[in-house]
DNA sequence: ATCATATATATGCTAAATCCTATATAAGGA
DNA sequence: TCCTTATATAGGATTTAGCATATATATGAT
């Protein structure tokens, strides 16, 4: 469903053909909803069939025909609701809970050799992090709005927020193990 | 693919039936990883197949009979091999990232409306936290352990800081909008 | 001349998850 | 008697996602 939602969000800016669709999500949304190829365009497909988008085909010289999609009064009203309903954050599948879950099975050592490792890669992302604002210049050429702007840089700074959360719990809990207060079973 | 090493995490305490292993995960690990019925069914017969578990049909007096799960050798080495496996925490979707993504589409007050909503429920979810220890001791029947009890106690509080940290996030993107520093489009 | 890359869309197949319904037995309450 | 709840498993249908492959044109590099 989300997917729908977030074409609908660019295609409120202006409209997109599929190929421009799944670039753009490449360089923003895909940190926290990823979206294939084949996704994109049969989710456009649904959408017109939704009546929530329309297609235009635009013939072009020396390249295949690009199939632009523009968003419908429908479309907007349906984007609308759902970006003023709220939605319970932290309620996601986790793989990595489950490993914390059943950590117990394994060694001490061997947990806090894994989390280590995990710890490092948390450290490499967190420098990252400061390099991603060049990056969202990119969008500059989609939007340019200083307002459109202060909430992409919100959805990196959450990101950034909870990549300090994990990686404290991570260190407490290696900290924890390295002090002999958990007994191996 | 983590729905089949959940329930060998539970397998390798003891057997369980199908039946067991619904209740037991919706008690346990349904926050960050529910299951359905079938899927949970369908998820042995997968177990089955590949080796990783036996089935073993006990006759009942007065009720159905039930189907116990035992996980085998190959199995055990399977859930070793993807426990101790570093998994990249933060990399689940998230559609209210979405919303984050496009909020500025809405108005200033409309935002502030909907994460004030959002702020209540996590403020809600946060003072339950604290009750959710006692309902833990069910899982007591299950395993007697104060090691395992640590580690699903870890679960809990990292729960419980990604809620804190969000609500954080919520809290200062609501003070950045009230003090009129982000422009109407 | 060939090979990779960019532009552009489409389809097949599979896995995973969700919802719904079906089947069967028995206890306990209204 | 009928209805609900508990115990127990199974399968159909649909959605979403992910991976691979096919098709078509044109440019630039080796």
């Amino acid at each position: 469903m989300s997917l729908q939602h977030a074409i609908l969000g660019f295609l409120n800016y202006r409209p997109f053909s599929g190929y421009d669709l799944k670039k753009i999500i490449d360089t923003s949304v895909r940190h926290f909803w990823p979206a294939d190829q084949s996704q994109i365009y049969r989710t456009l497909n649904q959408l017109t069939e939704k009546g929530w988008a329309e297609m235009e085909v635009i013939e072009q010289e020396n390249r295949p025909d690009r199939k632009e999609y523009s968003i419908t009064p429908t479309g907007q009203e349906a984007l609308r609701t759902w970006l003023v309903t709220p939605l319970p954050f932290g309620d996601n599948r986790s793989a990595p809970m489950i490993q914390v879950f059943f950590a117990g099975q394994l060694s001490n050592a061997e947990i806090i050799a894994m989390y280590q490792r995990v710890a490092d890669f948390m450290r490499l992302g967190l420098e990252q992090y400061d390099q991603i604002p060049q990056s969202m210049e990119v969008y500059a050429d989609y939007v340019q709005s200083p307002r459109e702007f202060f909430f992409w840089m919100q959805t990196l700074e959450i990101g950034k927020m909870m990549a300090k959360t994990n990686l404290e719990w991570i260190e407490n809990v290696i900290a924890q193990l390295q002090s002999g207060e958990i007994p191996e079973k």
